[in-house]
DNA sequence: ACAAAAAATGCAATCGATTGTAAATAACGC
DNA sequence: GCGTTATTTACAATCGATTGCATTTTTTGT
């Protein structure tokens, strides 16, 4: 059990060079069974692992995927929230089956080309950034020169970088459908349209009113994204607002679990006052008082469809955006 | 805005050697001030970044810190536990302030001696591993060979390898004396001591109610870790217990959340009937109904105190194990 | 047993940067 | 103006592995 650091050691060690060691590891057709056999032997023997480094710089790939959080303006507490989050959990799952290293840096907002800088780095063999805020124009524009490159979020005519992510229009018409189904006449929308995602769920939402002919029962809040931002906001809506809507449809399980908070301080009861729908299916809502009901993404599956296409354009196939199923959770708070 | 790629090029291009690139875009103080600001701004201006892995190749180091989930039995959704992720991003913040980026393997528990391998890569320059779950042995074993390996968790004497946690003891202690300084008689353990940091806190606790006089009055539920896991626990123990308790003092918060929810389930209010304190001072914390009264780790502190000993070490100092002071923040529930 | 074909191994360049040392240039005193 | 010290810059080795090509060894056919 000696201290074997490098290739050439082995070599040495074994009586062969280190272009021999090296492809009787790699399992090269080039080499003796035996030899091979013999080597791989010892390398484990002396607990001997290459440096991967060196592996890299010769060729030429990392090995790892940077993981971006969005790019927004509320920058700081993003990092744990609990969508980005789960995502991460299943990214790096996914990342790690195929071999790959999750390099999770984060962005420096204040320098206006930071994307650019972080892609030429040669750290990375590709790129996942995890929601557009509102920053579509940068994406699209980077991903102009820069292929291997996946975002999590809406998908919209026209639009330059590959995404995946719901059907957002179809989730937020589900999503209100399922209020109106329950009674609801009055709906409060609750949050920030400035996000494309958020934006396309409004849109479905107002699709739905439209449908059943209650177009003008909509309210909108933008409410903020991060939770402790959230809380005042609709502690406030609630607080103000002259007719008490009898549903909410919250743009995301976050600001939905304020809504729950802010509505039990008013002493009003969820389902019986008022119906709360989240967006996202967060293993969270399980736990919530009352457990939530959401529109589902299948996080999982978005993990899984964002490498996958990611190691197809590192592969340098031309692989398109992906639109995936929301789907109608029904728990306790509809 | 031609496509500089290699020193070499940038070198050719200012009709100097790679030596002078090298030293005037590192400020060496062997470069006249002219040519410096001359190649800096070339750099600039063909928007040239050196290759990372040539770097570290030459330097012997990597940039990168590793993180590492528990490496306890419970493996699969850990990930995306609020604790873990908590702190994932509070050491994201703080090691990319320092320049370093993140690492985030996930490891493979079925083979033992993963932890040498990973160590062994050369993809980190030192290790951050969350929690120490039962395995403090193989982190004893481990840490007498490699010094950069910092671990968040419960600190015993005689441990070799560097911990950082809060006070757990102390921790358990101001949890149950509050609980009874509540009025709570008799009151239930939620967590399982196999984790070293769960039974100092359970130690705690029993101290508290031997000055009480309440030593009797105790029952612990070893309920898991995961929040999906210890609803059934709890939800079975209440279901079941003769006499319930008039206050629970859970592990952690993500275990109080899942009592929160059993207890609604069960129709009892809190902090009416039960009194419940948690453990970790999670933001979600503020979010459950009714707002979760914990025992705060500030795990912010934590995260910057890790890696301040994690760089520490890298630099060859001895540094040695760190006590944080648990705080309690009372809020709804107790 | 010997020439030709096939297989295994060695040799050396290479990836892109860093850095000690030598060489070239500039600055200085008298 | 010339020798001498300070500054700058060029040269070349180095980090540790990969890989095309040359060379050696083994196998095969007759």
């Amino acid at each position: 059990m000696s201290q074997i650091k490098t290739m050439k050691e082995l070599a040495d060690l074994a009586g062969v060079t280190t272009g021999t060691v090296s492809r009787a590891l790699s399992d090269s057709p080039l080499i003796s069974p035996k030899t091979r056999e013999r080597l791989q032997a010892l390398a484990r023997e002396h607990g001997f692992k290459p440096n991967l480094l060196a592996r890299n710089l010769r060729t030429q790939r990392t090995g790892a995927i940077g993981v971006l959080i969005p790019l927004g303006h509320e920058k700081g507490q993003h990092i744990s929230d609990p969508f980005f989050i789960t995502m991460l959990g299943y990214l790096a799952d996914e990342l790690t089956e195929r071999g790959y290293d999750l390099l999770l840096s984060r962005v420096i907002p204040e320098d206006e080309n930071w994307l650019d800088q972080y892609v030429g780095s040669g750290k990375i063999d590709g790129l996942i950034i995890i929601g557009q805020s509102n920053q579509s124009e940068t994406l699209d524009e980077v991903a102009a020169r820069y292929r291997p490159m996946v975002v999590w979020g809406g998908h919209a005519p026209g639009q330059a970088h590959c995404t995946v992510g719901s059907d957002n229009i179809l989730g937020g018409e589900m999503a209100s459908q399922h209020l109106i189904d329950r009674g609801c006449q009055r709906i409060a929308f609750f949050g920030d349209p400035q996000a494309l995602e958020i934006a396309q769920r409004l849109e479905g939402c107002k699709r739905a009113l439209a449908r059943a002919g209650l177009a003008d029962k909509l309210t909108v809040l933008p409410a903020h994204l991060v939770a402790e931002a959230a809380h005042p906001d609709i502690a406030g809506f609630l607080g103000s607002v002259s007719e008490r809507p009898q549903g909410i449809f919250a743009a995301s399980d976050v600001i939905a679990m304020s809504a729950l908070r802010a509505l039990a301080e008013y002493g009003l009861a969820v389902p019986g006052d008022v119906k709360v729908v989240g967006y996202d299916g967060l293993a969270i809502g399980e736990q919530t008082v009352p457990r939530l009901t959401s529109i589902s993404q299948d996080l999982r599956l978005g993990a899984t469809t964002m490498v996958d296409l990611l190691l197809r354009r590192i592969a340098g196939e031309d692989a398109g955006s992906v639109v995936l199923d929301p789907k109608l959770i029904v728990r306790m708070s509809s």
